[in-house]
DNA sequence: GATCTTGATGTTACCGCTCACACCATACCG
DNA sequence: CGGTATGGTGTGAGCGGTAACATCAAGATC
């Protein structure tokens, strides 16, 4: 406090050290044991008289003392970080998983590095395996939708355990992956929709260069197939509710069209709008199913039907399939490949074609009782 | 593959080391020169010969060397490292914050680390900030709402730089923070539904714990108590469609109300459902103001006019706070307390009482030209 | 009672990097 | 031509931990 004259500072006071905090050496000083027994009391090892590791652990305490993580990784090779690879985090899906991811690594004793790609070609990907490598994390989860980037995973330094969550099927399997059965869910919508009486089922997809979008739309034209109902022809777009308005619009001119799957729940809103603005009541004229089921969804106008996926869980496993392959090191069983069923949630935005539903006017949303279209 | 009978293996054979790959003094040798003329590479420094630079970027290619950061940071006691901690990232706001974040430290050079907590109390973010801090991380931006956070922010070993983002005023202003003006915000809605003629203006609260909700409460109260407006009780709630919907099928019930203005986009969602399951008419009857403007909301039925703020620029801002403070390195400067200005975005939610604004069963959102009720 | 185990602790050598400094050529200077 | 600056490079120490080994007292074993 005494001498401010910095710049031409005594060197010997060593002038712009970060402020660094108590160490092992000061712990062990105060405890007066060595710095091993410090180190022995902080990984729990059994050979520590109960009286030591008190004392040890007072002066922990008492010095405010952490860790430092960079000796430690330095030495053990073991960052117990993990990366995260993200795209388009900004969007619901991507969102939970990332939090489903965050929320089971904490459980599991592991830091989180994230990196987000501004788009999903070679070159940003690969930039951000580096980035993430140089960080030495001992895994990767890519929340990864298209190809490119679980093919970018095959990059990944020799030894570095990878899973890719939430695309589609890759088609070499030789990197892990955790997703929902995309096909499986197109064939509950479009059943579902087959099954109240539609002749047949139009589709609003996603963006066709993913697989998500383009497994949704096999899984859609297959069950349509397998009915023997017409196929009508799809117009891949963006992920987004404008892109659905703008379709939408289309379809709500052809008075043919009475059940329409989006690919997923925003698609579902710009169709909804659509249908509306064109005067064509849902579900009474149209019956329309979305993709995801969003908090949102629920109270659209009228409650989305939907398929449902999890994705905090889809997060939750792809976590553990990536500790189960670091704890092998590599070393045996061919890469897990976790695929989870999606779920049908039947709201009120469909119902049998050409027939009211008797719910103009009338409160809470129709046939449903207990409360607003809950969830169970 | 050949002796699995472990626990009693051969210790000789260096049982699971972990591949390392290529280090500072595999790169030396391979470049005839000594590792700390590598190091002076890597570092830019200016006083190493072109060729004999040439000749180490060479060697590191081939032997596609990274830097250990963690070596790095434990002579430097510097990471390059930011630590995050998230709240409920799964919402849109705080993903695209976080988002922002992310993409401004990358281009900064640094990484990111990501803490987030089930919850908003002491433990948990004093828990979160600890683990950031054994990461070494060189400051904190906390995706922080509540001021239970902004205080914990207090708590940083000192030395440590931080900054919450995207909440309400703080008590003290010891933590630097970065928001957006909320009264202003509710000022801006609150307005713009009495300057079309509605004699007072209702309010679908957020939980009133949180300082966002508080400060949006007391802009709107301001706002009616100077025009002299009836100021109508408010019911805080949750920040979720459900607590819109609830607290919409009282105000529903209401012929008097004719303005509502809602906590943010999603309670504003479910007050939308209530209202048409009420059978009063948006915006004929009952003009709806949002908070946020999320992506959907220009999607919803009608289309909502809403306050928009950027959180993607919240997450720039706060970082360029956080980086700010890093290189003063504590000294100088009282914490910055940065202001965003939110925007009114007018949609078709909104229109003066008693009149219909002409657009029943008409194409295409109504007054405005060009296109589905456009941003700009 | 000498030897062997075992538990509790200390000592030492690194992990991969950067920093401070030493060193050696040249180049420049009076 | 001796002395000083300066560019290019090497050497050694040490950041804060952990692993392996050394040490040493006390109890178990014969």
């Amino acid at each position: 406090m005494n001498s401010s004259t910095d710049g031409d500072a005594d060197p010997a006071e060593a002038p712009s050290a970060r402020p660094r905090g108590s160490v092992m050496r000061d712990v062990a000083r105060l405890a007066g044991v060595s710095h091993q027994t410090v180190s022995r009391v902080l990984n729990e090892h059994p050979n520590v008289r109960p009286e030591t590791r008190a004392r040890v652990l007072e002066a922990m305490r008492a010095l405010n003392y952490r860790r430092n993580l960079a000796a430690r990784t330095l030495v053990t090779r073991r960052s117990r970080t993990l990366g995260i690879i993200g795209f388009e985090t900004t969007l619901f899906g991507p969102a939970s998983m990332l939090y489903g991811i965050e929320a089971a690594a904490r459980q599991a004793g592991y830091f989180v590095s994230v990196a987000t790609v501004p788009n999903l070609d070679r070159r940003s990907v690969l930039d951000a395996v580096d980035r993430l490598t140089q960080q030495s994390v001992e895994g990767i989860i890519a929340i990864a939708p298209k190809p490119t980037v679980t093919t970018a995973l095959l990059q990944v330094p020799a030894g570095l355990a990878s899973v890719g969550v939430g695309g589609g099927a890759t088609d070499d399997d030789a990197v892990p992956t955790v997703r929902i059965d995309n096909g499986a869910g197109a064939r509950l919508a479009t059943q579902h929709l087959l099954d109240l009486g539609h002749p047949t089922v139009h589709h609003v997809a996603g963006p066709i260069d993913w697989p998500e979008a383009y497994e949704r739309i096999e899984g859609w034209r297959r069950t349509l197939y397998d009915a023997g109902a017409v196929v009508p022809p799809v117009a891949p777009g963006a992920w987004t509710a404008r892109s659905g308005y703008e379709q939408g619009m289309v379809l709500a001119r052809d008075p043919s069209v009475t059940a329409i799957f989006c690919g997923n729940d925003q698609i579902a809103l710009g169709v909804l709008r659509a249908l509306h603005e064109a005067g064509r009541r849902v579900p009474e004229q149209v019956s329309v199913v979305g993709f995801d089921d969003t908090p949102d969804a629920e109270y659209f106008l009228p409650p989305l039907t939907t398929v449902r996926q999890d994705f905090a869980e889809l997060g939750r496993r792809s976590l553990r399939v990536l500790l189960d392959q670091i704890d092998r090191q590599g070393r045996g069983r061919s890469p897990d490949h976790v695929v989870l069923a999606p779920e049908l949630v039947v709201r009120a935005s469909t119902a049998m074609p050409g027939r009211a539903r008797r719910r103009r006017g009338r409160p809470s949303g129709g046939a449903r009782p207990g409360g607003p279209g809950g969830r169970g």
